[in-house]
DNA sequence: CTGTTAGCGCCTTCAC
DNA sequence: GTGAAGGCGCTAACAG
């Protein structure tokens, strides 16, 4: 039924093991021969057994890219380009040693994410990427970690994007993480230099690596101004939500409820700013005249916005791609396997000095 | 050195079989049985090699869907979706039965798109999902067309989720079709009630199927309404560009410099006409006070958007699970396979009456 | 309900 | 540079 490796090699009058080493390409073979085997190949449209293949190789040619969110450009951006450098741009057609390199999207769900790296693991992946902000619950944090040493001992590479290192862990390759605690620190400066002194925070999900990091940042621009006030004073100021724009909307009604004074609101990304801007219109108050406004990652859509949004620059492209080239082994992993990725302030038209 | 499933059946006092028929979970095996091989599971820590049971049963776990451009949320929500339908919603952490849904992003090259089906096809996967608009280019269909029959022969399940069906080929299960024409005609429509009468045309792609149905929409309302113009009219005041914030941009600047009187410019989506009302502004125009700007889709931004975008809205959230479910064979198909989705308009603040 | 017996299709030493 | 043979770990008939 299903044409197999052993008539390949029967039409190219070769043994079965001159076919497998020239379609793995890792051994010499006379380029005749070569040739002959590729002619029966395209002639009798071959297609290799994955699991066959894999199988006896005991590896497989699959590389998983995990997010939380798929329907979030943040997300979008980083695993389109490590798929990008993991996929290769050749486009022969016939499909020669390429990676499979395919997103899961766990949408935030701790089972989920250990289920598809139990699923990965169950492949014999040759890679996994994790990008973007870890749950900080001690036993997922234990749980993937055991996860990810067993996926390293069977010879995953594991890199982590966007997300900080794991402590006391040497399964993974490289982790390349944000500066988010030094982006969101720049932020409420600028803010603060402004002469803003009220400053309401949506904050992300509690638990998250990100969400803490950014609203570190914030607290300590804020302490250092000698602004940062009690802890009942902090957290009056601060509503968690998830990352969505319905979030930002509501925790923006929230805060003004809890301090109609505020001057400037800080959200927890571009997402979330979206839905504080449409709140606070709703509201009838101008962006920036009555209050400013500013977000976190620099989406595509924050330059759009108006008025545009100020917002903090990640770099999502260019550290996607690096993890695809950190998990395929064509970059050398940074000293210690840990990489800081800068975060820029970009200072646009939704903040202002606050009205006198 | 890796534990094997026959280890799990030594410490179970077990056949292998018998394991084997636990963790499918297809066949009938006693509680008491079943419950010691879970535990030698648990206490080994034993995962299923994938690539061996894959051979063994000759179909693997794993469901491809493949986007245009994962960075693009009308992707993003459908594959969440329909990944959302596949992946189970359990998180037993020990992984049972269930598929492996990934998302394959070809970034629209056809080369990629058959690429990436190939790698599917040699992993054996149980479902293919294909989404968004075809690239009209015969030599292309031709192959897609063989491709897909290939999968399906070999037990695939292929389901197309937002793009028209494949004439004359059998080899898909189901298709989804956006109604990207009837919405089209329905948006101009709109603008034809309001007064317009001078309409830009922000194409996307050429050769792309969902491009075509949303222009041919335009065109016939505009027919329909005595202004269709004759070819050379109608190209003057359209102009085609990815489906990028940044066509919409240029090909709004291009479009008033080829007809300052437009007094609307409908974009071929969402992230286009986003595009468009940027180039509008920095133009001085007002938004709809000087011009009236459509979009399509009605992404999550595009509520949010100032003022906020009159569009098409696309049920990408249920297509894309209903898809899912049509992989896994839990949802019978629709009549003849086809199913048309409908589109429906969503008229709000960018467009109104034009000026005097 | 459970055990036994054959492969699934390929890679990989080992000879030549 | 090429062929021959064994086995990767699991599933799927068959028996019982």
């Amino acid at each position: 039924m299903t044409v197999t490796l052993a008539d390949v090699a029967a039409r190219a009058r070769v043994s079965p093991a001159t076919v497998s080493r020239v379609l793995n390409g890792n051994y010499p073979v006379a380029a005749s021969t070569r040739e002959r085997v590729l002619r029966a190949v395209d002639e009798l449209d071959y297609v290799l057994n994955g699991p066959a293949s894999s199988l006896a190789a005991a590896t497989s040619d699959l590389v998983g890219i995990l997010v939380n969110d798929i329907a979030d450009p943040f997300f979008g951006i980083m695993a389109g380009a490590a798929q990008t450098e993991i996929g290769g741009q050749e486009g022969t057609g016939r499909a020669g040693g390429e990676k499979l390199a395919v997103v899961c999207n766990t949408g935030g769900s701790p089972e989920r994410e250990l289920t598809y790296l139990t699923l990965l693991q169950r492949q014999r992946a040759a890679a996994v990427i994790l990008t973007g902000g870890a749950l900080e619950d001690p036993d997922h944090i234990a749980a993937m970690t055991a996860k990810l040493s067993r996926l390293a001992d069977a010879g995953t590479t594991v890199v982590l994007c966007g997300r900080p290192p794991l402590p006391g862990s040497d399964a993974v390759v490289a982790s390349l993480a944000f500066d988010n605690r030094g982006g969101g620190r720049r932020l409420t400066e600028h803010l603060l230099t402004l002469g803003h002194r009220r400053i309401g925070y949506v904050a992300g999900p509690v638990e998250r690596t990100t969400t803490r990091h950014r609203l570190e940042g914030h607290r300590a621009a804020m302490a250092a101004a000698g602004l940062g006030g009690d802890t009942a004073e902090q957290e009056r100021l601060t509503v968690h939500g998830p990352y969505d724009r319905r979030s930002g909307y509501d925790a923006t009604l929230e805060l003004l409820r809890r301090d109609p004074e505020l001057t400037a609101i800080v959200a927890a990304n571009d997402t979330v700013a979206l839905g504080a801007c449409a709140a606070l219109r709703d509201q009838g108050l101008r962006i920036p005249h009555d209050i400013s406004v500013a977000g976190f990652d620099d989406l595509p859509f924050s330059v759009d916005a108006v008025p545009a949004l100020t917002t903090v620059r990640l770099p999502l492209f260019e550290a996607g791609a690096r993890a695809g080239r950190l998990a395929m082994g064509n970059e050398a992993p940074p000293p210690g396997g840990i990489a800081s990725i800068a975060a820029e302030l970009m200072a646009r038209d939704s903040t202002a000095p606050p009205r006198a």
